[in-house]
DNA sequence: GGGATATGTGACACTTTTATTAAAACGATT
DNA sequence: AATCGTTTTAATAAAAGTGTCACATATCCC
């Protein structure tokens, strides 16, 4: 899952510096020397973080930054802003403006990239993490186990996806593509047919107490998972 | 033991006076003058209590509460609340959302720095000290040792922060970098990889008794401490 | 039944992730 | 500044997971 990061930065060094940093650590880069042409490159594809240099000639950086919090379809981009060491006031004044971190500037790569990676782990809110039961079956989000009246189940990621899909959509079919698309993810290049195998091994899997015949072939159509018998 | 208080308030004249009186007291304290900033002050060194103020501008003081019960990571912080005045439905609403006790504005020092250590006092032991124990694995915060089956256990310091962690936050996933952020601490940057090494030190320590199967590796996932084998 | 089509299954070559080890870096203490 | 104990990094080994294939089995339709 590759994030894209906006880099708001008019000094053109700095910007490669920090491009070339962030897509070392995978990261999605797009860039952008001053306000307007941020707010330009806004829109296509959101970015999941911005990084805005706070020292943009004529103050603008403090101005996009508000802007941004203003409008409904970015408020929620966490911002990090790049300050100049010891400017005190723009860090108050920045987080003041909605900021979610500051990093002072001669920093280390290694910072940068964590401090981008915890801000976005603290803003991605955490989805549904309830457990899911059906006939004894017992998957636990938070725990990452499944459960078959309370004897563990060891399985493969693959598989613990697969069945936390069927879980939570259950009751109906889904051709082998849609699963590659809801489990796999899009636009992953993979055979069909691997479905089936994945298939196998989950249901061996769950097998031990008969879970398996929970997830039922539709021929013709693919894969079900039902607690109906 | 130095203890820090996150001072939350607007009012900077207010603000100033609480932190002289509390550091007269010997606490170390972080100030943050609104829901933003108080956000971004939380990570770093996690205050052992939390005096906020009910009124702050937008009603964010209420919001702050709840926001803080919601999260994991601060829940068990203690939170004061400061109110004004008479103002009995705040304190009600107050209490409500999750605070520990409140203070009522006008307030002698005497008593500001009393409720704070009432309910340090109050929270501590249980979120904190009492010992820990898991099939026989025994962990005591208070004298920082752990036994394994009346064995006396030895391990370094961080593998011991890191196996606290696990015995309070069992049956449940942790990437390394989660790890990283809770027993490392916020703003410390260290490989990822640098986890398995102290998982690898601390399943050693632990392992006479075979009670390293309780820190079981999630595939893909992170690392998980349960006591169900 | 028999051919056509769809699904099940085990094996294998290949990746990715984790475990393990040793050495370098660090930090407090003297 | 030298030492000791600990933490980090980096390099290598080991383990677990993945996708594909070939062939077995099942189902459908005429």
């Amino acid at each position: 899952m590759s994030r894209t990061v906006l880099v708001v930065e008019d000094e053109a060094p700095i910007r490669e510096m920090l491009k070339f940093v962030l897509e070392q650590s995978g990261f999605n880069i797009i860039e952008a020397e001053d306000y307007d042409i941020a707010q330009a490159k806004l829109c296509e594809p959101y970015p999941d973080l911005i990084l805005l240099d706070w020292m943009l000639p004529g103050g603008s950086g403090v101005q996009l930054a508000k802007s941004l919090k203003q409008h409904e379809f970015t408020r929620d981009i966490p911002v990090i802003m790049l300050t100049a060491r010891g400017e005190e006031d723009d860090k108050i004044r920045g987080l003041d403006a909605g900021a979610d971190d500051y990093i002072t500037k001669p920093f280390s790569p290694k910072e940068l990239v964590a401090r981008i990676k915890a801000v976005m782990r603290r803003v991605t809110p955490t989805s549904n993490e309830e457990p899911i039961e059906f006939n004894g079956l017992k998957l636990e989000p938070v725990s990452h186990r499944v459960v078959a009246k309370d004897d563990p189940v060891d399985m493969g990621p693959t598989e613990f996806k697969l069945l936390h899909f069927f879980m939570t959509h259950p009751e109906r079919v889904y051709s082998r593509e849609l699963l590659l698309d809801n489990v796999w993810g899009t636009n992953v290049y993979v055979e069909d047919r691997t479905v089936d195998v994945h298939i196998r091994r989950l249901r061996k899997a769950i097998s031990r107490h008969g879970h398996d015949a929970m997830i039922q072939t539709v021929r013709g159509a693919g894969y079900r998972f039902s607690a109906k018998l």
